[in-house]
RNA sequence: GCGCUCAUAGCUCAGUUGGAUAGAGUGACGGACUACGAAUCCGUAGGUCGCAGGUUCGAAUCCUGCUGAGCGCGCCA
């Protein structure tokens, strides 16, 4: 629709332009917007107040100017006013709308989409958490909001390749072998020491009784215990992971090892390319690279004085490594606590002369969980955290993502435990769901008293939808492409549930309507009407449905 | 000390590249089921958008300073 005015309203200026009725002047950046106030019409444009200074006379005069002259030879408007300072309200004819309310119902589960590729590919790397420890609170966050901003990117054309980072290299893996082993070795003495930064949760313990089961550990010497202890120890807990990932219906494409970037020479490769490009230096027995000159706050160590590489090392081969495969823009969701690491990335990438706008970092804030109105503060080093499967099992899945997705990404976020295993309107997914299994339920109903619920309609059938609030719930239901879209921009994935939810709200408004005046039914003795109706909370079940799984939860037909 | 993020109703939070009268949920109070699901709806009350300046036709939104909260500043990962 704003498309379609934004034509007219480009035609009418060009008109005013030849006509020497407006000054022809560049177009300044203006909007046209839908208004908050139903009394301004279906949308709205600033331009005439943005004309004001290049044309020197006073927005509303600009604004008469341009409505007297608007051209509209189809009759898309019904109405077009000059509006408070200089706004333009503009008033769509009804059959318009209904042509829209057509589309959603012939489009069903496709509405929404794109059904072209747009030729850009996103690697969106989210998760990513060591094998060290099982998932927690604040991956389930990170899990819902990849996930869903993956889904909206894919159903709105783009390539998506979801990736999780496996930090299997590091010295951490050799303290997750470490900590099993002494776990073992307490088993039958109770002072043997534990690693003094070694992983304390539950699960060490679990995982050298599993162990010890499947191989002989005291038939090795230490050094051999302990790398077993870290090979079967990283790879049962990633089995952990996916396991998690997989019931929480998050599905990566690529699990990428951190190992492999040595293994294949590749952080030696990189090294050897930056090098040639003079962007690395030794120092201190050290080797350095040069990301001050390009934006960090100072040179970063990636070959230690041991002889050691960094993680940032292999950080920046693999960030190199994604450009490398070709993706068009790289997306990385990292907890908050990293957001030092950024320009730090960047500045690397730019030193292999790659725009430090082809990746975007999302930084995710943390989760803290109350129960029973108490916060439950989480330490990894004490090993004190609720896990993903914790969670689990005491909340469902279609709660736990939509809860998660209540926040922007950028915002502390407060779970509550409490209020996410009510099934009851406390729960907001609840709310958005009823609406959707209502809706089937009236169509239940409308098939037991013999109508015909097929909707294949074309706009004339739809003419019955005169009332205020049908109109606006149209609007609202075209709005809904937009909305992916802005949040393919932003990764602002939290406005798709508060869409839900006013759509919801919007639709049992409507429903109430019809309550107290009988009048308003959906289902009426007026077969035109009801089809009609029929037709429109059709396409409200459409979007919600939709729009529910693209945040992975489920749209149930009864509740 | 430097840097990043945040600050909106009693509480939890929305607010789309600056737009018209700043919204929702929850809590409080009062209402609506003898026909489509009351897991719903309607109404009342509740605001110095942290504070102070600035930019302009217009600021919760942009800029500067201040206050407060969280986090980060390693040849750790």
């Amino acid at each position: 629709m704003k498309e379609k005015l934004n034509d007219l309203l480009k035609n009418t200026i060009d008109y005013c332009f030849q006509q020497e009725q407006l000054k022809e002047t560049p177009l300044p950046d203006y909007v046209i917007e839908v208004p908050n106030n139903r009394d301004h019409g279906h949308l709205a444009t600033n331009l005439p107040m943005l004309l004001a200074s290049s044309q020197k006379r006073a927005p509303r005069d600009i604004a008469k100017v341009i409505v007297e002259n608007f051209k509209d030879p189809e009759g898309f408007l019904e109405k077009i006013e000059i509006a408070g300072p200089g706004f333009i309200n503009f008033t769509i004819s009804s059959i318009e709308w209904l042509k829209i309310l057509k589309d959603i119902i012939e489009l069903n589960e496709k509405y929404g989409s794109t059904a072209s590729k747009r030729g850009e590919s996103v690697l969106v790397e989210f998760v990513s958490a060591n094998p060290t420890g099982p998932l927690h609170l604040g991956h389930g966050r990170g899990a819902a909001l990849g996930d869903t901003i993956c889904r909206i990117l894919d159903f709105r054309g783009y390539d998506v390749v979801r990736e999780f980072y496996i930090n299997d290299a590091g010295v951490q893996i050799r303290l997750l072998g470490e900590s099993i082993y002494a776990r073992w070795l307490q088993m039958k003495n109770p002072d043997h020491l534990f690693p003094e930064n070694g992983y304390h949760g539950d699960y060490i313990l679990d995982l050298a009784k599993e162990i010890a089961v499947e191989k002989d550990l005291s038939s090795m010497d230490e050094e051999t215990a302990i790398s077993t202890c870290s090979e079967i120890g990283k790879e049962k807990m990633l089995l952990e992971i996916k396991k998690d990932l997989e019931q929480f219906r998050v599905d990566f494409d690529i699990w990428f090892n951190e190992s492999e970037l040595f293994e294949k020479g590749l952080v030696a490769k990189s090294l050897e390319e930056m090098k040639e490009k003079d962007e690395l230096y030794e120092k201190d027995g050290a080797l350095w690279i040069k990301t001050a000159s390009y934006g960090d706050d100072k040179d970063r160590v990636i070959k230690k004085q041991d002889g050691q590489f960094t993680y940032f090392a292999s950080d920046i081969s693999y960030h190199l490594d994604k450009h490398k495969r070709g993706f068009s823009r790289a997306l990385n969701l990292w907890g908050a606590d990293h957001h030092g690491y950024i320009n730090r990335v960047k500045s690397a990438l730019k030193a292999n002369d790659i725009d430090g706008n082809w990746l975007s970092v999302l930084l995710i804030q943390l989760v803290k969980l109350f129960k029973e109105g108490q916060e439950i503060r989480m330490s990894k080093r004490a090993g004190q955290y609720v896990t993903m499967k914790d969670l689990l099992e005491e909340v469902d899945v279609d709660a736990a993502r939509f809860v998660f997705l209540t926040k922007t990404h950028d915002s502390a976020l407060d779970f509550d435990i409490d209020m996410v295993k009510k099934h009851d309107n406390d729960n907001p997914v609840y709310y958005v769901q009823y609406a959707h299994a209502r809706i089937c339920s009236i169509f239940r109903k409308a098939e037991d008293e013999g109508i015909d619920i097929a909707l294949n309609i074309d706009e004339n059938d739809l003419t019955g939808l005169k009332l205020d609030e049908e109109v606006d719930l149209i609007r609202y239901l075209e709005g809904f492409t937009e909305l992916l879209d802005s949040i393919c921009k932003s990764f602002e994935a939290h406005r798709l549930t508060y869409y839900l939810t006013d759509l919801a709200a919007r639709f049992h408004r409507y429903f109430n309507l019809g309550i107290k005046d009988g009048g308003n039914r959906i289902i009426t003795e007026d077969l035109h009407l009801t089809k009609a109706r029929l037709a429109l909370v059709a396409g409200v079940k459409t979007v919600i449905r939709n729009g529910l799984n693209l945040l992975g939860v489920s749209a149930p037909e009864k509740m």
